[in-house]
DNA sequence: GAGCACTGGAGCAAA
DNA sequence: TCCAGTGCTC
């Protein structure tokens, strides 16, 4: 076939165009990063479009994000034109929320179903422990949901995970109560017509399998399913693709092992492994050749993931031969580390080199996004975070929504719930019990009950309460005709919400009626409740990302799939990534290296990898040796920045390669501190400043302005008024506390983790780098302070 | 009985 | 930070 200007072709490389061409059957392709895998995809699609004569209708593609799916629509669109916009692509949630919408009757589920986000899901739990009462503290609603979602990701029924905790290895008592939540709580969610995240899956599942017609319906309609991702598909989803295809098994998957970073919602990268051995015939084209980064990035990315065992052998490589090494910072701590990120983005963005945008910064976990917001906020970089607190988690934007679907669904008991006494209309607890436990044995809902108020016991300012809020939900439904912004403008106005947030008269307030507002507006783009509240309800968090000039921050997680110029990964300490809680199993280890290799990957240019001494974070101080995975790409491709190089190694370790040599002596002038021998003196001066001075990480920093000093002094000062004061580490009369770098004359270089009063001697914990963790009994060990933590002293 | 203010404990990633 | 639980007041 000629290709030499087909726009469909031409643009492919040939493994590229191999994979497009690929006629019928199962195929995988393994894509490595950066290789071109969303090109693939959506070339693939354009070709059974234009080449093939594939009806649109006929094709269902699979991406992990609605953000990602209208990149692809676009794609095609500007490959095939207009036919685009009438294909599905989506994610696999909203394709089976779609699907069940057409068909919930069959499962005993009404149409207009609610969807119950993570939140919601594990109030109804709370619910169910207390009604079957169970301790809530040893049945945490926290951790008796997440068995439950894990058990629905393997398609396990609640009849099965009551067998199966009856077994004798079935884990006792604990499994045998959870199971009894899971069948109650699933009892509970078809009472109140609601889908939780894993029900769109497990029940979509369900619905295929129960329903031979149904099935058949959507085999006949779909001839060719994509997905994208696969690596990170679970059990449920992968049983989807099978119901969903016919015997032609026209599914055509596109992922990297290397990317699989989801388990702990199900995801299991055997699926990927193993897709063969699921679907017979397989063809398998493999993508080696990344088009994003510079071979400095690759090299990097490589010495990180191959130290995961079993791994199918890959040899990613690019003609992008050389460019600029990844840079390594250690900070004092995470205010020094977020310094330094917001200062080097400054610096680019002075230099003219990188447009805000062209920046991203990545974390493990949320909680460590606020300290680096607040630098960037006193030092006027823009931008704009990826998740966390999203706006749909909002108090009010939940309480608005929730009165929107106890319009559209009665029965949803926790939307009724959140909305019945709000604001306060006097219904209190009791009410409530009393309204559940009427239900309850009438196996009815509450909008029922309240319904049938009159025959009920209920008097006083509760019985005008209900009768005032049953009235109120009547107008609202009246509504809802009209769409959802004319239900949300009455069960707002008339119930009183609006009104008590004017009257409360706050910034914080006026915030909250300003996101109403704006959900109003996202409201009235929709004519169909149901239709807003799934889209509501499914947005994923990189969905809200703009291509504003601002510099994007955002978990690892979120990362995926993205890619910038610049990419700063911060954190990077055994610890906190791999995060503590992965540590202890290689299983979860290596996915935590997965993790780090997609961070690594994301960036095209120029990549940070930033850490720190010691580290406040959830309202602790400590104190973690840089990232394993740092460690593990070797020192020569790295650029190390970190104030104090050479000191005694980039990590506990003296230092015993020149691994700075690609700085030359460059490297000690730079910090300005001068020789090593100097380091195990103790500094006079800093003994005699208070502790509070001592602490102050703002004055290690020997390369800044007095004017962005007092921008970052004021910086430090508006975390630290809203995180409380960090402690001063007690200094004993040691010489040295908590936090101090100490010298043991056998046991090295550490760092003190903990002083305890031992009688008229002290106990001193120490973390040595070469030997782990000692206790020691002060007065014997004779350690040496050797400086506070963090960098050299300026004055 | 309902509603408020305060305290204490826990905390990973997300459709 | 957020959340739930608790004690106090009306």
């Amino acid at each position: 076939m000629s290709t030499g200007d087909d726009p469909i072709l031409a643009p492919l490389n040939a493994g590229q165009r191999a994979a497009v061409l690929h006629g019928d059957g199962p195929a995988l392709v393994v894509a490595g990063a950066g290789s071109g895998k969303t090109r693939v995809l959506s070339h693939r699609i354009a070709y059974l479009l234009a080449h093939l004569n594939i009806s649109p209708f006929g094709l269902l593609a699979i991406t992990f994000t609605n953000k990602a799916a209208g990149e692809m629509r676009e794609r095609i669109g500007s490959l095939v034109g207009p036919v685009a916009q009438r294909m599905w692509i989506s994610t696999f949630h909203s394709a089976c929320a779609r699907i069940l919408r057409s068909h919930a009757d069959v499962l005993g589920y009404p149409a207009t179903f609610s969807i119950y986000d993570q939140a919601d899901s594990r109030r109804l739990t709370r619910y169910v422990v207390r009604d079957l009462d169970l301790d809530p503290k040893r049945y945490n609603e926290r951790a008796v949901h997440a068995a439950i979602s894990t058990m629905k990701n393997q398609l396990r029924t609640p009849t099965h995970a009551a067998e199966l905790a009856d077994s004798p290895d079935g884990g006792g008592p604990f499994n045998r109560d959870v199971a009894r939540v899971y069948s109650e709580y699933q009892k509970r969610m078809r009472r109140a017509g609601a889908m939780d995240f894993d029900d769109l899956l497990m029940l979509g599942v369900e619905l295929l399998t129960t329903h031979g017609d149904v099935a058949e319906h959507y085999r006949q309609r779909f001839s060719h399913i994509l997905v994208d991702e696969y690596q990170d598909t679970n059990l449920a989803q992968v049983r989807l693709i099978g119901l969903l295809s016919g015997p032609a098994q026209n599914v055509f998957v596109v992922g990297d092992s290397d990317q699989s970073i989801y388990a702990f919602r199900g995801a299991d990268i055997s699926n990927i492994l193993e897709f063969g051995a699921t679907f017979d015939r397989a063809s398998t084209y493999v993508l080696e050749q990344n088009y994003r980064s510079s071979q400095a990035i690759l090299d990097t990315a490589n010495s990180v993931i191959r130290n995961n065992l079993g791994r199918p052998p890959k040899n990613l490589w690019t003609d992008q031969s050389g460019g600029a090494k990844p840079i390594r910072y250690r900070g004092t701590n995470e205010e020094d580390e977020a310094r330094y990120v917001c200062s080097e983005l400054r610096r680019l963005h002075g230099e003219g080199r990188i447009d805000w945008s062209d920046a991203a910064i990545f974390y493990r976990s949320n909680a460590q996004s606020r300290v680096i917001e607040e630098e960037l906020v006193a030092n006027d970089v823009p931008y704009q975070i990826i998740g966390g607190t999203r706006f749909y988690d909002r108090r009010e934007i939940k309480d608005a929504l929730a009165f929107l679907r106890a319009a559209v669904n009665p029965s949803d008991e926790v939307s009724l719930k959140r909305v019945v006494n709000l604001p306060a209309r006097g219904i209190g607890d009791r009410t409530i019990a009393k309204l559940d436990d009427v239900a309850a044995r009438g196996d009815t809902s509450i909008a029922e009950v309240i319904d049938g108020l009159e025959s009920l016991g209920v008097r006083g300012t509760a019985r005008g309460g209900l009768l005032q809020f049953r009235e109120l939900m009547g107008r609202a439904r009246a509504q809802i005709p009209n769409g959802p912004a004319a239900v949300l403008e009455v069960a707002l106005a008339e119930s009183g919400y609006v009104q008590a947030l004017q009257d409360e008269g706050t910034v914080e307030a006026d915030g909250r009626l300003e996101h109403l507002e704006e959900l109003a507006g996202a409201a009235a783009d929709f004519e169909d409740c149901d239709e807003f509240l799934e889209q509501v309800s499914l947005v994923s968090d990189v969905d809200a990302m703009t291509d504003a000039s601002q510099v994007s921050l955002m978990t690892l997680h979120s990362a995926k799939g993205l890619e910038f110029d610049i990419v700063l990964v911060t954190g990077m300490e055994d610890g906190v990534f791999p995060h503590h809680r992965s540590m202890t199993d290689p299983i979860e280890l290596e996915e935590e290296r997965r993790l780090a290799y997609v961070g690594i990957t994301r960036a095209r240019k120029q990549l940070y990898l930033t850490h720190a001494w010691s580290r406040l974070l959830h309202g602790q101080t400590s104190y973690n040796p840089p990232s394993r995975f740092i460690e593990e790409i070797p020192p020569e491709l790295i650029d190390d920045r970190s104030p104090d190089t050479g000191r005694y190694g980039s990590s506990w370790r003296p230092a015993t390669s020149d691994w700075g040599a690609n700085r030359g002596a460059g490297v000690r002038s730079d910090s300005g501190t001068g020789p090593a021998s100097e380091y195990s003196q103790l500094d006079e001066a800093e003994l005699a400043a208070s502790p509070q001075q001592r602490a102050d990480p703002a004055r290690h920093d020997d390369s800044t302005s007095k004017g962005r000093e007092s921008r970052r002094e004021e910086a430090r000062r508006r975390v630290a008024a809203r995180l409380g004061e960090p402690k001063p580490a007690p200094k004993a009369d040691l010489g040295y506390g908590v936090g101090d770098d100490v010298l043991h004359a056998r046991f090295g270089a550490g760092v003190v983790q903990e002083v305890r009063p031992d009688g008229d001697d002290w106990e001193v914990t120490v973390h040595f780098a070469d030997i782990g963790t000692k206790t020691l009994v002060a007065s014997f060990a004779d350690l040496r302070r050797l400086r506070s933590s963090g960098p050299a002293q300026t004055h």
